[in-house]
DNA sequence: TATCTTCTCAACTAATCCAGTCGAGAAGAT
DNA sequence: ATCTTCTCGACTGGATTAGTTGAGAAGATA
């Protein structure tokens, strides 16, 4: 249940990229990975694969760059993490959708397919503009609010 | 977002045992094993680290085997979990309370915490006893019922 | 006491994933 | 031409995953 070095930086790219988006001009990777203290190559490798994903769109040469492919408030958290990692929830590399067992287990799929549901509450509802313009969803600040969500456990 | 085999194998024992809760005697590794279909060395390993968590209970010689240390209505699948993986949720292998990020993911965290508070919600509110005795509380069924939470993302 | 059963624990391994680095090249701008 | 910036594949060292193995400790039974 960890968040990757890759899915962080990627995510914090994203949100660079949606905080620059009304300068309408690309941003530089040297820029991006500065600003987020990032290795640059590594960064550009991310940045590479948003682009696949359809995420983000670049420009080579002098006044190249990256800036997000659609408008920031439409990109959610949750396509950033699918287009670097896969599906948000799998167990052993399946969906869990497709589980199966037996025995007494037999419901247990049933508990990891609420499990990514609820994941997919806080992340398909959380735009990268959200994050950058500081204004969070209530998806976000309802589960925030209590002191106890900030507990470790 | 993974879920790891051996996560999965430690939730699907511990729900084992909280079905043969009602028997009151231990339950053998070999049994566990079978049942479930995995491979009985390796579950051992995981039973031990349950044991060492205070989630089990173990005998050895024979009549020995294994069961819950407590009853099974208390040991939720966040319990397990946590008991074999570590924190339920880390970035980079930092708790999401513990994190501080500049520029424009300042807030980020606060997304990460959210994430963190949907997977408690779900983990700590399901029992192994609740998955044995197919009784999923509202937390489970009130996420699964929609068609959505069951399709492909 | 001897024996059988069952868990215990550390060590080992093969394969995969993670977190990068590196370098040659392609595409734009001037 | 030349400079800038992204592109892409190859490579690497270390950690993690998913196990296996084997000697031993602790109970039960006779």
């Amino acid at each position: 249940m960890r968040i990757t070095a890759k899915a962080d930086y990627a995510v914090r790219a994203a949100v660079e990229l949606a905080a620059a988006e009304k300068t309408g001009r690309p941003v530089k990777g040297e820029y991006l990975a500065g600003q987020q203290g990032i290795p640059q190559n590594f960064l550009e490798n991310i940045l590479t694969e948003l682009r696949r994903a359809g995420i983000v769109r670049t420009r080579r040469g002098a006044d190249g760059g990256y800036q997000l492919a659609r408008p920031a408030a439409e990109v959610t958290v949750a396509d950033v993490l699918r287009a670097v990692e896969g599906p948000l929830a799998a167990v052993q590399g399946v969906r869990p959708d497709q589980l199966a067992y037996g025995g007494a287990a037999e419901r247990l799929p049933e508990v990891w397919v609420a499990l990514r549901s609820s994941l997919r509450e806080v992340l398909e509802h959380v735009s990268v503009a959200d994050i950058a313009r500081n204004r969070l969803p209530a998806a976000v600040k309802d589960r925030t609010r209590s002191k106890d969500a900030w507990k470790a456990h």
